[in-house]
DNA sequence: AATGAATGAGGCTTCATTCAT
DNA sequence: GATGAATGAAGCCTCATTCAT
């Protein structure tokens, strides 16, 4: 009972509580989408009481913004770390492609919430800024490599896209049981994809 | 072709009211999302009265449903019709590929709904039933050209889906105005995922 | 096609189907009540469309007060016309009894409905000036009886509503299933409710 | 006994809003019926919001189940535990008879609704199984007594619902303002009922 | 007269959010 | 901070009634 403010050592609750919102969240989004998604629901999901979740996000349109950036912040990240600034086109292209299947592998959900659902109805401005954050660095990537006689020529956006959109149908296919992916089919796709965008004599 | 009037005697056909219910729930799917989306909504943009669709469809889960198989075998009729049974696989693929874009183009909404929104929360099992056939006769026209050593070995689904998956990535792009899909960039595509599953030398 | 008014011969056509729906309103509303009974329903029941009914009644409620009024009038004039009015009081209720027990075995719902549902919240004036003319009458019968000095002394409606409360609960069980309503039933529940009124030694 | 406040120190108990609602839910039962009554116009007797009353029942249907049972329970307690097991038939239907006046006009509302109601439409199983508690135990008492010669021959349920259906005649003409419910007249009325049932020399 | 599609107010229920504890 | 009961607007659906055919 000293007085109103003691000296707390632990420095981490409120995040984990935080954290344990989103992850609950992202659960939810992922199996029922947003608007089908109740508070309370996510609030069990997370282990805490409903009024709980307001003490951490004003709305849960905040919550889910902030659960768009945390993760779109994260692949990003995660991408361009694995890339190598100095390598081939087809180095570059192979690390990106390993990264990505990597951190998919690594969080399935979060994957799928940030490119396998549509958003647009409640992301907000800053939200929505940050969409094509990774695909923009994609097609510069694309671009130098055109530049370097690697790749074909036409918009860097679209063969980005071609090479991007390849990996998440293979990813859904993937999760979906279509086929399963082991290391000689993760090779296979690799060099498909780069074929994709190769110039071949 | 009489100038812009169509022979349309009757000025409500019996199914007609049911398709304008149809069409203004799939522009508010797609829009909003199924949850996203209020039922008078829907009546609103068809031009009629909230209870009206409920003459037409039990409930707003059988609406969705029935918008989901109208357009699922819409789309694969189409593309089958555009199959040539006896052509080379790089025919073959061409064909797809250009019926597909056609559609795709033709009926923007209804493929963004189709191709691009998880459903699995509100379709019935009939209608998951449907998922899969054209991405079954995807991978069947695959595995045939792998027979024929045209196309690189591996899991029929697999490379099937990086195509699928390119093109997915594709039109979204092109819709979100990221580059603009003229002839040279439908050629361009499609060579390249002829590329992406060719065989080569 | 001669002209607009064909002479019709038969002369109870409309009549007919004015019954088949106060039939199937009947069958409804003792099963479900009014408030849970929905007018299509009553159409389908009877056979005919759900505009229809809107021809011969102008709105659910009168249709449920017309009902009201037909049965209350149909019993009351079935007892009345059995009643001996210079029968001893023993043999006046005697044929109460039996008039009321031969109603409500021919009319069942019938009798459910006028007896067994609470009609306040939908019946209009002239509906419920119609309520106790029945009872009215029964407690007239007994106060003659009193006058001789067969019955009790006592309110007379008192000792009609033992009685006519004993018919209904009888009657209730009966259709209920938990005894079997024969002749040697009958004959001990009418002398029982002779019993209930008569002044014994 | 202190005067007319009674030890009730917090204001409101965990049941406190749980039994409002079921207390404005049996007026509006009462007067209106089940589907008569809309779960705002309960809640806005009850005092409290519409969703409130969802915190507390699953649906409309659940609350009137509860209503059911608990005054079912109630009135089936309160007249069993008035019952004198080793006392005469006279005594013992006396003594039920003057249990049953005093609940009924005790609790008016919950006396007309259990047993001037019909419920079949929404009751679940579990309710019905409790219908017939109260008639079988009276039934059991009349057996019990033309075992000892006291009461008429046949089917103790026939004799029962004669005097049960008596009882209910006299409560409903009381309310309706048909007599008077004085002493004399709660004497008359039981020693009525008794001859009812009474074997008559 | 008969039909049944159409209407839209109103019913049951859910749910994002608030607030007293 | 944490709780979860309470709120009431809004969602899905029903239904009494109308009206063009």
């Amino acid at each position: 009972m000293r007085a109103t403010k003691p000296t707390r050592a632990r420095p981490s609750a409120p995040t984990e509580k935080r954290d344990a919102i989103l992850e609950a969240a992202l659960d939810c989004f992922v199996e029922q989408g947003f608007h089908g998604t109740a508070v309370p629901e996510v609030a069990k999901r997370a282990g805490i009481a409903t009024g709980t979740i307001y003490h951490y996000f004003p709305s849960k349109e905040a919550m889910v913004n902030a659960l768009y950036r945390k993760w779109k912040e994260h692949i990003a990240r995660f991408v361009m770390t694995a890339f190598p600034p100095s390598g081939t086109p087809r180095e570059q292209v192979s690390a990106v492609w390993r990264a990505m299947v990597e951190f998919a592998l690594a969080h399935r959900n979060a994957f799928v919430f940030i490119e396998l659902h549509p958003h647009r109805s409640y992301l907000d401005g800053e939200s929505l800024a940050m969409e094509h954050r990774l695909k923009d660095f994609g097609a510069a990537m694309v671009k130098r490599a055109q530049g370097l006689g690697h790749v074909k020529a036409g918009p860097p956006a679209l063969l980005m896209e071609l090479v991007f959109g390849a990996f998440i149908g293979m990813m859904r296919a993937h999760w979906e049981g279509r086929f399963a992916l082991g290391d000689e089919e993760r090779a296979l796709a690799e060099q498909a994809c780069w074929d994709t965008i190769a110039l071949h004599a």
